[in-house]
DNA sequence: GTGGTCTAGACCACG
DNA sequence: GTGGTCTAGACCACG
């Protein structure tokens, strides 16, 4: 749908955090607004085919890392944007996820020019899926 | 000691993961030659003061994936590198670890550029730091 | 019981290994299709009087080489099949199992024709009896 | 030496076991004759570079099977050669032997002929490693 | 001494 | 309900 979440039950990626995962990517990629409205729980678990528990599980937990806010009786918005991570710490998770990576790849043998083009293969792949305009289901911040 | 294996029992990601992520950097890195012998089940145990079952459960993981072996009464050794998977897996697991890393890095905000920049300094780091292979390691009989 | 695994208590192989056996051979045969559940680890232990680590241990193993797959909080699946093993090691496992045969028939005094046409027989045997894949069987949701 | 044992220590296969199935296969192959004399247990561990009582442990074995004898303070031979088994039984067991080597085949998507040829090439291997005379004891790793 | 298997049972994550 | 991890401890096989 607008909020464009799908799921692939098959993946051995828990399938509530597949969807914190893709709302997360959908704000950071500028596709979901500060302020816009997310789909009320028991509607995308019916558009998912999954049980509203699992929604909630994800909503809940977007919430305490302040990147969803609830608003009681009127529903779950994305909260103003703030810059959880100082700059320091934010460079040592890129260089220990980046770290990971190359372990792996090493150890399957790929080279660097290997690793890197899949990389902006997969790098294009997600931001393909974040269309650059989203034009409605605004609602005015406090 | 020896082999730097350190556990971190707060962490999210299981004992016995920790284990075989620390064993495959050192094999990746050359720091565990072929045919070194590993430390004995009851010995890295007792140094990492968890369970046995859990050390065994990560060498036997790795034996399972060729980068282990055992012999039977003796211990586990480093094994002869070949190539276990398929070239469609091989993609199929650096295509995973890659996502990872965009995810991450997609959550903390980096573009392209600058995760390319870091991949291809990590990457040079760690061949830098990478032991050469000796011609012989092999098992000393007592 | 639709699964038809039984365990030999006495037997030389292990308890899991036996598992993991018979559910490699009912997947090559058709019997298990893909997308097929299995029973849950509690029941299959219960039904088989194990421990249920047991047959996690079985799982585990067979879920490794690409053969189950787990699907979190909804059970064990016949995974997609696919080409996980590299030419060389499907070389290697074949080998590996063609010398167990040619051992046992050595011993038994058998000669290459005589063993040569118990494969051919066995193989046409084996063919005959797998069941076609199905084009969809699919996890139904409760 | 004279019987051409060797050892690959990195098997998967217990030592032991490896002798076992070595003087089996002479014996079946009519390289050990009926009434010959093996190597002393501690020349035979000295010359594979073994513990003792591995040796020990397959001659036991191999006594106790009826393959050799134990003549007190002469030595260990090969024994009468009797028929252990019944055909019936013989039958059974290649043809349970050759059930485990299909089904890895197919679940490795290998098809017939390449099975086929592969116990071919297998079963002339070993039968080759039974030439007349054989010059040394080798043990080396591939 | 080495690793491998199995049991019993606790506790957690996911849906 | 499902599977996943870990502990504690027994017993066995191998060298």
């Amino acid at each position: 749908m607008s909020l464009g979440i799908s799921i692939a039950p098959a993946s051995d990626i828990p399938i509530f955090r597949q969807i914190i995962q893709q709302i997360q990517q959908a704000v950071a990629l500028g596709r979901l607004q500060v302020g816009e409205q997310l789909p009320a729980i028991r509607v995308l678990a019916e558009t998912l085919v999954i049980n509203p528990n699992t929604v909630a599980r994800a909503y809940q937990d977007l919430i305490r890392d302040g990147i969803l806010e609830s608003r009681s009786g009127r529903g779950v918005f994305v909260s103003q944007k703030r810059q959880v991570f100082a700059d320091a710490e934010r460079q040592r998770r890129l260089r220990q996820a980046t770290e990971q990576l190359c372990h792996e790849a090493i150890l399957l043998d790929f080279d660097l020019p290997q690793v890197r083009h899949t990389l902006e293969e997969t790098w294009s792949d997600l931001k393909e899926s974040a269309v650059p305009t989203s034009p409605d289901a605004k609602e005015s911040l406090p």
